[in-house]
RNA sequence: GCGCUCGUAGUUCAGCUGGAUAGAAUGCUUGCCUCCGAUGCAAGAGGUCAGGGGUUCGAGUCCCUUCGGGCGCGCCA
């Protein structure tokens, strides 16, 4: 039994109100706001009416019934303040259970019962930088893909690949004008932005090129060889550039179908939407009307027959239902689509797809720059390759200044540094604009993804010199048939340490189900800053074994949460820094 | 103009279905390594929870309204 059904019960027990169940009395359990004051609380304001009393007599009745017989094993004492009736539970016994219970890891439970969930994120450009503008899809898409699997669903991956537009003609058309073979196996990606941005400059005063660059458009669709050997090669380019990346980033894809594969799937929709009567002729373009639902109109088709944007989300949505059969499908798309997102799942759900209610629009605020907006076409941006380069050599810098002897300094900058870069896009909500400020992406003090990994080595580092083999999970011999004494190390930080681990995979469930990563940002935040005081507090390696085993025990238990917490975070629970 | 969204210490942010004295981190000031990792720990200072109404025993949290920032609103994605 779980102390909230205990404790109500309890309560249940002592108080005759006929018109409330202990079920009401459960809810109405709630979490007091420092551990002096307890573990739970119920607020007696509500039987007032009821009982024709104060809340305060009503609290105090009850804390001297309940008092009056023995108390279960798991409470301590019940005491009644200004109309609430606080329960203290008995902190050795639910340290060590606690601790018991994580030594192994986090105790998962499935959930997820292999239920797919298709995520996606990232879904790059072609031909375009990866810039700090696309972290957060990539970091939350990331994030969310092992929070899932972890829960025991299926994670689907799906890199949505902007590979299609009339942005790839004026691109081929830039490329045969200015640049060469040579220069692209030179300059890769570079030489692909720069043309970008010359197209565009000299575009301004010599329309012609739009015309020649529409030409290369239609060749493309046509599929000239010419055009798709020269746009394959982009696409090549910026897959190896952009690969390297994720490698980095730990992030993953099941899938890499982007907008051009289904390009020509459009047709199936727009007939569906005609036999559907959905369709309407507006101004010579296709669109499906949505006054009745408060939202302007979708548009399906232009006026000259080409597909758009919605039009393709409807196509490829429908593939991935066949496809995947997903339980639910996730687009980690920034807040300016949210409208485009309303407007096509209720445009699937009027063509009779029930399981649009099952398509979730992933929203998060933007990066920008303290001027603005980034944007590649006038090459105002920040690429993510450089943040991630500085934030390592200066990580290396503060390693070899700190910690001179230590070993694989280039792969624990690397792991490190990229960590604080990857934290720092999860830890906040994922709402949240950020203005981008090498100051801020560059600090690792405080509640950052270095600290996190420093004190997750910190751990490591104790448990080992006891003797620990936490991979393992197993103490030393010398320990293992002693009885371990949580009661030396009950202060509040200690038991509020121990209560944030115990309730650390229902933090998990909660990220999930608002996929916002940050829950879990701030829980291992919590655990940490606690863990550290901690350490501070008490001598871990204590002489009395007993002791010395319950800190060992917590020490575990924190670094299990840490290590899970990180890693599904996407960093890494490094042992030594 | 309409719609959505955000507004909490100087700054960046937490704050579970409404609950007790609004919490961290970072600036700043100042302590703590003869002891398990000082990338650590602690103390001080810093608040009209944007303003105003309302619902409630109780509002940072819910409702209305004003102000301020961001985003979106037909052939881009």
């Amino acid at each position: 039994m779980d102390h909230k059904e205990l404790i109500s019960k309890l309560v249940f027990d002592n108080l005759n109100i006929p018109e409330i169940s202990q079920d009401d009395i459960k809810q109405c359990l709630n979490i007091p706001p420092e551990p002096a004051l307890g573990d739970f609380a119920l607020p007696c304001f509500k039987f007032s009416k009821a009982l024709k009393n104060s809340p305060v007599n009503i609290a105090n009745a009850l804390a001297e019934k309940i008092s009056r017989k023995a108390l279960p094993a798991e409470i301590d004492k019940v005491q009644a303040v200004n109309g609430y009736l606080n329960f203290y539970l008995n902190r050795p016994k639910f340290m060590q259970e606690t601790a018991e219970r994580f030594k192994n890891g986090v105790p998962k439970q499935d959930i997820g019962h292999g239920r797919v969930i298709c995520i996606d994120y990232s879904s790059i450009n072609i031909a375009k930088h990866f810039h700090m503008g696309h972290l957060s899809t990539t970091a939350i898409g990331g994030s969310l893909y092992r929070i899932f699997n972890f829960l025991g669903y299926k994670s689907v991956g799906i890199n949505h690949l902007g590979d299609y537009g009339t942005q790839f003609g004026k691109l081929i058309c830039a490329y045969k004008m200015w640049s060469s073979e040579e220069k692209l196996e030179k300059d890769g990606l570079n030489e692909l932005h720069e043309l970008y941005i010359r197209y565009h400059q000299e575009a301004e005063t010599n329309p012609q090129l739009d015309d020649i660059a529409r030409e290369w458009s239609k060749k493309i669709e046509q599929k000239d060889p010419e055009a798709v050997k020269i746009y394959e090669r982009f696409k090549e380019i910026t897959l190896q550039n952009i690969g390297k990346i994720y490698d980095r980033l730990g992030v993953v894809f099941d899938s890499y179908l982007g907008e051009s594969f289904f390009a020509d799937k459009v047709g199936g929709v727009v007939k569906l939407l005609e036999e559907k009567n959905l369709l309407e002729e507006s101004d010579g373009a296709k669109v499906v009307r949505l006054d009745e639902y408060d939202m302007p109109p979708c548009l399906i088709l232009r006026s000259d027959g080409a597909s758009l944007y919605a039009t393709r989300d409807l196509a490829t949505a429908i593939y991935r239902k066949q496809t995947y059969d997903f339980y639910k499908c996730l687009y980690v798309v920034a807040y300016q689509q949210n409208l485009h997102f309303k407007q096509f799942f209720k445009v699937l759900e009027l063509m009779g797809f029930d399981w649009a209610k099952d398509l979730v629009h992933v929203s998060y605020g933007m990066v920008s720059m303290e001027d603005g907006a980034m944007s590649t076409r006038s090459g105002r941006l920040i690429k993510l390759a450089d943040v991630l380069d500085k934030a390592v050599e200066k990580i290396k810098g503060i390693i070899k200044e700190k910690n001179p002897d230590a070993q694989n300094i280039d792969e624990t900058a690397e792991a490190v540094g990229v960590g604080a870069v990857i934290f720092s896009s999860l830890c906040n909500s994922k709402i949240k604009d950020i203005v981008f400020s090498w100051d801020r992406v560059l600090n690792f003090d405080g509640e950052t993804g270095p600290y996190l990994q420093y004190t997750h080595a910190r751990c490591c580092s104790v448990l080992k010199k006891a003797g620990v083999d936490y991979n393992n999970f197993a103490l030393p011999q010398n320990l293992q048939d002693i009885e371990a004494d949580f009661g030396s190390s009950i202060d509040d930080n200690s038991w509020t340490l121990i209560k944030n681990i115990d309730t650390f995979f229902d933090q998990i469930v909660l990220a999930a189900q608002n996929y916002e990563p940050s829950i879990i940002a701030n829980r291992i935040m919590d655990i940490a800053q606690g863990y550290n005081k901690f350490y501070f507090d008490y001598k871990i390696l204590d002489d009395n074994l007993s002791v010395q085993k319950a800190r060992l025990l917590i020490t575990l238990a924190v670094k299990n949460c840490l290590k899970t917490g990180l890693e599904l975070l996407l960093l890494k629970p490094i042992e030594q820094m």
